[in-house]
DNA sequence: TACTCTACTGCAATCGTTGTCAAAATCAGA
DNA sequence: TCTGATTTTGACAACGATTGCAGTAGAGTA
């Protein structure tokens, strides 16, 4: 590996000079400057960022830590984060934490040694306490998606409320009285949301909240699968007419589900889940959505950090909060039964 | 942020001591590697990893570049990679090409400043180049999924050959006589691997190979669908009875030009892709595949890679073929017409 | 008691880069 | 030509951890 004494060496000045005439040419004489690049070029000088985040305390990388990179969902949260950060030449150093608060503590830890300018974070149940304990560098931290609710905090979220609300409004105005859904893990913020607009989207409708048409799913496939079997698995007099998912990962269970019960969607249950997917897009019948803009929740988080890191300024927290859209396709239909 | 010689004035010995007495305990005495483990765990010490990597000429990083993590199919390679990773201690850097050579490059640069142990990347077209400039410095390098041609690199693949021809052999079986073929971007070697699955496939059965019925769809979705278009729009004499697709991006090109033509899978157009997907999966009619051990070929790559680092004999280049599996599943079935 | 040997510990140099400070070179003005 | 101001450059000390070497203390042996 080329040091910046070879290079030094090869263009007859100090290593002063030569680190001057990469980071800052202004200093540094027009003649010498040139040679000193040219010798950096000939050589295929790069600079060891080890060293140089040693010394200058540090690294131009960015943590990322995301639920799971097989979700795609989060896959592309940490494409957006990742486009965002190369666009400002920071790096990332990405971690799933698989939804395991215990591998997001190591992985927080592991990152810390790494001296990141930054972290961005799907909080976890114990995200909160985690960074607690490392807050006292004053690293900026930015949450996507959800929030731990760690004060000080900024984080970049999807109007889950409203898009709840939306999707549930559609299936009551296509005539759906008993409304189910499937909610995931209750700690999780988009979870406490997303059931927060169902509510409201029944009250407003004059629909009395019934605690029984609610499933838990805890964000996972198979949990979708057992919520949809208990929810479906009723009497047609008290079984759900329609139903709602929390995100995708549940809605490819509850597809499954009401597949193994031989129901027909939509003619016997309507289905709306968060989240679009290339599957919502290519089963049969295609499925309805509340699509959440991911990448630019990613893009935007990642551009957040950066404008605070640059700006030094630490504008306190602020939760930003980007628009969801129903995307209405061919899995929602009026109710089987007369109302 | 503490530093060693924090915890060595807690514990009351020299910044020597606590280094031993974290990394190589049996060098100090018990009394004083306990008093000094207790300072480290009281004050919460981490080593700073910039500084170690300096002194120890390596970082304890591993380098991983990938396609596009928004492909299920790179996602779950990487998947496998961090893993394995983990299991042995070491962290990964990820990065995306998004196929293309200079990002590729870029990143290569990038990476190597940060001095990683070893590098596993999925090729691109210019991937032998890129690395020659860079060999200079013996850095263990493993391939997945496809293989630049490198000497001196080893690989992770799949058996694409064999998979490529069961594939095709299926059909054939069912009675198909004109199989299509949608293959991926020419340079890259899965896609001639898959090309070369069919073509003896065909000649085992006797059947005439024939260049119009290749088309190429560039390993992208977009591609898929223009290039089933362009097979499927030929009039039923000519037109292939069944498509053979080199990967789960173009087949979901395919699937939505085969239902914007109006045709119906598997009645009149039998359909078979490589990669297992979720969407393959909950598609009506279920998607008949070439299933690859995604997972394993990323967590066996990075074991490989481990082991090279650790044992430190630079066994020359050796290449691993993991075994696929075709799934029979409801998008494949006798052609239409009568043979 | 004197000596050797072992087990531990500390000193100081090192990894490659950057920033401070002062020296050297250049320039402008008289 | 000299003075003072201004560039431009180099020497040197960090950043935090590791490690070869040397020194110390204590145990063991003659």
């Amino acid at each position: 590996m080329i040091k910046i004494a070879d290079v030094a060496s090869a263009a007859k000045v100090s290593p002063s000079t030569v680190s001057r005439a990469l980071t800052r040419p202004d200093l540094v004489a027009r003649e010498t400057r040139e040679r000193v690049l040219q010798a950096a070029q000939q050589l295929g000088y790069q600079p060891n960022k080890l060293a140089r985040g040693l010394r200058k305390q540090k690294s131009h990388l960015l943590g990322l830590i995301v639920g799971d990179i097989l979700a795609p969902f989060h896959a592309t949260l940490a494409k957006g984060v990742q486009d965002a950060a190369e666009k400002h030449g920071y790096m990332v150093f990405l971690f799933n934490s698989d939804e395991q608060p215990e591998k997001e503590a190591r992985y927080l830890q592991e990152l810390q040694s790494h001296l990141p300018e930054g972290l961005l974070i799907v909080p976890t149940a114990k995200t909160r306490q985690h960074l607690r304990s490392l807050y006292v560098r004053n690293l900026p931290i930015i949450e996507l998606d959800r929030t731990s609710g760690t004060p000080g905090v900024h984080a970049v979220l999807a109007e889950n409320v409203l898009g709840a609300r939306k999707a549930v409004e559609h299936l009551i105005q296509l005539g759906h009285r008993r409304v189910g859904m499937i909610a995931g893990e209750p700690v999780i913020t988009t979870a406490q949301e997303r059931l927060e607009g169902y509510r409201q989207a029944l009250e407003q409708a004059g629909i009395p909240f019934d605690e029984r048409l609610i499933a838990n799913g805890y964000h996972k496939e198979g949990g979708g699968y057992a919520a949809a079997m208990e929810l479906l698995r009723r009497p047609p007099s008290s079984r759900p007419t329609a139903l709602f998912v929390g995100n995708s990962e549940m809605a490819a269970g509850a597809v499954q589900a009401i597949r193994d019960l031989g129901l027909r969607i939509p003619d016997q249950i309507s289905l709306v889940s968060f989240d679009d997917t290339r599957w919502a897009q290519l089963m049969e019948p295609a499925l309805t959505v509340v699509a959440q803009p991911a990448y630019e929740i990613g893009f935007l988080a990642c551009e957040t950090l950066v404008s605070l890191l640059q700006q030094k300024k630490q504008l306190h927290s602020h939760i930003l909060r980007l628009k969801t859209r129903l995307l209405i396709r061919q899995s929602t239909a009026r109710p089987y039964e007369g109302d």
